[in-house]
DNA sequence: ATTGGCACTCGATGTAAAAGAGTGCTAATA
DNA sequence: TATTAGCACTCTTTTACATCGAGTGCCAAT
């Protein structure tokens, strides 16, 4: 268990590498953060503090700096803390609504916002809840065999996915198709009406049903996936920072925004619960990134839970990166 | 005016340089490309190109690079040249289909492709061409007062965007709305049939005519501005090429691929007219990426206008990059 | 338990010498 | 007259070595 002091040393190293970038010496911790002690009493705590796990060296004549350990520690007990509102939010926000045109815009344009305001990169994320009611769904026939069908989730969400029916299926045929499966989904979860849409298939389509397959399976798939729609903005701004100066990070954090499924599993992850979370170094489902830290928030209302979050070295701000999130999330869902 | 000898002592420079990366001296080009005459030689006309413009020095002892004039020239002369078809496209392109779910997928997962198997980074874009007839128009009520408005135009591109419309507006009245619309539009461009659909809105809708202008203008912009859509991929490539080494151009091509309208410029002036495109560094528009050339392969059918392109830099492999992009092209539109 | 003092470590910085690559020029050559 | 061999010169890169300084670890004094 940790002393008191040496407490305070080791969020004081925390703090002080945040801010300076640099390894933390016992003569710079006495005089900025314990102006009680002498650098040797440091120095001592430091040693100890170094068997412990929480602190190491990158060579015999430097300073110290935290370990995951020591940023885990760091990161609880801001969270403790009260917290108060980022300040500017508001008239980034009235950017956002200047800019708005639908759902996907405002994630787009918040996540690019985000990574601008703190050099690290942003994230937006928006899913369906699983038990969301449909709103619609529409088939339309681009030409050919192939169909576009919508399917306008209540809350705004939409998702358009291609598929392929007979070329002898008119538009009129479909439209008659979704009134009645509007008749039948139209407010309800998909879970609830699946099985009545399948038979209604079954029992009108008979003779064209094996195609509508592809149809029934995509919407299984949008529907029951609840895949999260994800935006991602701000990455040429972490090359400013001192931590991506290194191209193997660099590579890794690039791959990470290009790979829909890594990023979809990290937000998925860090979205199970409401509120904030922090995600420090390899605590990070995705290899590749274990040098950065990834702060959430996530909310849930009509039916859609929207996640917004920052992807940043594990020195990251994590004090001011969380009042970001938390104000500009609280923000948006006033507005949306 | 070049002699011969200037010529080919220019083009060695630079398919040596695209090759090795590295400056190259009297003694390789004397040795690997004219092995007809001696270093010193080579060294005389190397003094004369530089003169004139074709080549220079990074320092006093170190061999020549090509300037953007003799990339140039070289340029031009594989464009003369015939083009073998790029190899392995094949299993790429079976690769897309396998992926595929519709053009803005196909066009995403290209882009990437390109991006992977070069190390530069892969540009996708599609636009419709300015006489591309509107194949239908709905309206769905997403809810309050939103109300998303879904543009299918001949040859599959869909536009979709929210739009504000009085909450008193029933699903059913827009569905008759979109039914009249579309029996004017179906089929036709948007430049003939935007008054008759204004003028119709405006008889049938006398009371709440006001409320759709703002459908009319989204329609407008749409359908005139024939905004090109946008896919990159593979930019964490490049991080491994000797030439993006530098934070500078990193930033610079990041920013590109961040900022649309950037990207969307270059897209544009690239595609002014069919096939083959080389812009060799600040022959392009935008500024930043002056160190980069841009190779773009544009095709026009079915109504849509696409571009592959390939961001990379001044040393990029040309004469590979084209043939890709063409073979690729070629492929893409047999299949879709 | 805390502190001042001091030797020690190890990266960072700076300087000088050596190596290497390539040029430019001159004089010889075909 | 065009080409070439030879050689001095220039400039970068590499290596080696001395120095500096930040910071530690430890011991003895408080």
């Amino acid at each position: 268990m940790l002393t008191e002091r040496q407490l305070e040393v080791v969020l004081a190293v925390v703090y002080e590498y945040i801010e300076c970038g640099e390894p933390a010496g016992s003569r710079t911790i006495a005089k900025k953060y314990l102006r009680g002690c002498s650098p040797a009493t440091i120095r001592n705590e430091m040693s100890d503090l170094e068997e412990m796990g929480y602190l190491y060296q990158p060579h015999t004549s430097a300073g110290r700096l935290p370990t995951p350990m020591a940023y885990r520690l760091y990161v609880d007990a801001i969270m403790q803390r009260r917290r108060s509102p980022h300040p500017g939010v508001n008239g980034w926000l009235d950017d956002i609504r200047d800019q708005r045109r639908d759902m996907e815009s405002v994630l787009a344009y918040a996540s690019q916002l985000l990574g601008k305001v703190t050099s690290y990169v942003g994230v937006a994320a928006i899913a369906p809840l699983e038990d969301v009611a449909i709103h619609r769904i529409d088939f339309l026939r681009l030409g050919g065999e192939t169909v576009l069908m919508v399917i306008v989730l209540n809350g705004g969400l939409v998702h358009s996915r291609t598929i392929l029916l007979p070329a002898d299926i008119s538009q009129d045929m479909l439209d008659n198709i979704s009134r009645s499966i509007n008749t039948i989904a139209s407010g309800n979860p998909w879970g609830q009406v699946r099985e009545v849409i399948y038979s209604y298939l079954v029992q009108e389509l008979e003779q064209i049903f094996h195609s509508c397959r592809e149809a029934i399976d995509q919407m299984d798939l949008i529907l029951s996936s609840r895949k999260y729609r994800l935006f991602t903005g701000g990455a040429r701004y972490i090359l400013a920072l001192p931590d991506f100066q290194d191209m193997g990070k660099l590579k890794a954090i690039l791959s990470l925004l290009e790979e829909e499924q890594n990023l979809a599993a990290i937000v998925e992850k860090c979205s199970q619960k409401e509120g904030v979370r922090v995600t420090i170094g390899d605590e990070n489902p995705v290899p590749g990134i274990s040098s950065c830290s990834v702060v959430t928030v996530a909310s849930s209302t009509k039916g859609q839970r929207a996640v917004l979050g920052l992807i940043g070295p594990m020195r990251m701000d994590y004090e001011r990166s969380i009042a970001l999130l938390e104000t500009m999330l609280k923000g948006l869902y006033e507005d949306f």
